[in-house]
DNA sequence: ATGTTAATGATAATCGATTATCAAGAGCTA
DNA sequence: TAGCTCTTGATAATCGATTATCATTAACAT
């Protein structure tokens, strides 16, 4: 991946316009937006190799397929809509997480996921 | 599945044993202790049946294939150990979980995961 | 104890996600 | 702008997990 290619430029536009993690698919759909003969293929080679660069870096989620965004973020959370399926950033972190573990375990990192409906779906 | 066969008890004896999430691999390295024989396609036709009658529920972990485990415990999170990669159960929970979400979200539900070494990993 | 038939175990088939292939298209250098 | 070659897009191949198949085994009702 050297060339600056206009499908790559497309991809790395999806990542910068929405702060929250994205699958594949995802990331085909709004990058047709913006070209409109993008191929799958396409999104996973380059999904890859800005993994590679560390220019984004990949987000597992319960029970999901990976999903990808921007890398360098301050520490944050996710939340999953229940009735569109997408995924939004938590800003917001529980204190002291640490110290849920039982006596003997030591932790070094922890991840915590929300589940209920967004603003978009609560109304609909 | 009607028939009371060796094999599924040994299954049901597994997941009484050990309070964890079990994978179908451990589920049938530890079932094969009480019946050598088991093959890894009971051990999907049992999970499959103990979880339609609700005795067991899968546990899904961020980038992990699902694990099972009794159904009934009271609400918990779980711990995953970077050194064994066994899943354990932590009885707290952080308080307050569903004020961290963004005004305009209905949380309903959420999930905790603690990653780091479990006391056994500790040491060696 | 015997017959019926559901469950098992070995393994082939399937399934969805991701990767490889390769001809055609398009950056980039001179 | 000519040409080299990397990238793309369509799709075939792959890969790991799970399910289906089927002959054999073994519950369990009589």
């Amino acid at each position: 991946m050297e060339r600056d290619t206009k499908q790559r430029r497309a991809i790395r536009e999806v990542f910068t316009r929405e702060h929250r993690p994205l699958s594949t698919d995802e990331v085909l759909a709004s990058g047709r937006m913006l070209v409109p003969s993008l191929g799958i293929a396409t999104v996973y080679r380059n999904i890859n190799s800005l993994s590679d660069e560390g220019w984004i870096h990949s987000v597992e989620l319960p029970g999901e397929l990976p999903r990808y965004e921007r890398s360098g973020k301050p520490h944050h959370h996710h939340f999953i809509c229940r009735g569109c399926g997408l995924a939004f950033d938590i800003a917001a972190c529980p204190a002291d997480v640490e110290r849920l573990a039982p006596p003997g375990f030591a932790v070094d990192a922890h991840e915590l996921v929300l589940y209920g409906h967004c603003p978009g779906c609560r109304q609909a």
